[in-house]
DNA sequence: AAAGATTGTTGTTGACGACAACAATTGATG
DNA sequence: CATCAATTGTTGTCGTCAACAACAATCTTT
């Protein structure tokens, strides 16, 4: 962090910008001001790139959609997953669902706080707990899943709604 | 972090565990152990979350692929825009990405100090750089769009080849 | 010249993935 | 049965990343 001299900001003019006028762009574009034709050159090509783009736009709506009621996707595909079996472990839940189980604890942690999960201690195992929806949580989720399928429907508006189908066909084999 | 009392870790045995023998699950399996058979419910029907799921995969399958040179997704998208359009500013480029001027500035940081890239004071807005790649780093970035090629072609053989084009289609209106 | 907007920068916050360590407990092996 | 390895939940740290807010320097507009 000290290290950093800016050699550009603080000490701008010192230097004698010796350029030719500007070496143009690829574009007919001088400088990198607004105009929105900028080529993103191999780019174009990367799946990356676009699942990036496209996980941003559909996590925020997401949000967005839920937030009146403040649940994260996160939190909603677990709370969906222990609402489907329940009973599970917390490392079977994280295993399924590809988070860390460090990271499953916080979550049931902010989950339990609002009393829509608890942790049972298992019958079967010392070690584990059985995890379940309360009451309220089982109500709650069913606003979850209307509020989800709301959000569901943004997504077809914006891709189409063919087209949401098969993606979902295409990326099925990494749920 | 203090607050949370650990009803049933350190003092488990303390309460009596009064349950059936086992509340059990949706499906035919009683705790949550290995089965891969757990239900997702409604998290099927979700773009989002096979999305995030295909994300996590497809940027470790980049950094994986990428690890000689030591280059990540977003470095590598920095360098390939400013690398098709020189002179680019920091807000162009980061407008042009979906990425935070505030974050491109770290990203820079880093990429000029492995004397990849160069930040040139803009000769026409005392305020702005024109970004502009070395020559070593216009070496590198051939390189890189070598290995983020076998990157692609490993995401090819994941999904499909006709899958990943579609999919590119499908995702053409994020890039 | 003054007011407002833009550009790069710094800093903070919170979600998240990865990893390492630990105590309690279970399971397997001798 | 005693012991050792593996598992489960937990705590902690580290680094990446998005989202904001604030700031100085500089442009633009009036």
């Amino acid at each position: 962090m000290a290290s950093k001299q800016q050699t550009s900001r603080k000490a701008a003019g010192t230097r004698a910008a010796i350029r030719r006028p500007q070496a143009r762009a690829a574009n007919g574009r001088t400088q990198g001001d607004a105009g929105d034709d900028i080529g993103l050159d191999a780019l174009v090509g990367h799946a990356g790139y676009a699942v990036r783009r496209f996980q941003l736009w559909i996590f925020q709506d997401f949000i967005k959609t839920l937030a009146t009621v403040d649940i994260r996707p996160t939190q909603y595909s677990v709370m969906t997953v222990i609402g489907a079996n329940p009973g599970l472990s917390q490392m079977a839940v994280a295993k399924r669902l590809g988070i860390e189980r460090a990271r499953l604890v916080h979550l049931l942690d902010s989950l339990e706080e609002r009393a829509f999960v608890s942790r049972i201690p298992s019958a079967t195992d010392r070690r584990s707990h059985a995890l379940h929806l309360t009451g309220p949580g089982k109500t709650a989720l069913v606003q979850f899943k209307r509020l989800a399928a709301e959000h569901e429907r943004h997504v077809a508006d914006k891709i189409g709604r063919e087209n949401r189908e098969q993606l979902l066909r295409i990326l099925a084999c990494f749920t």
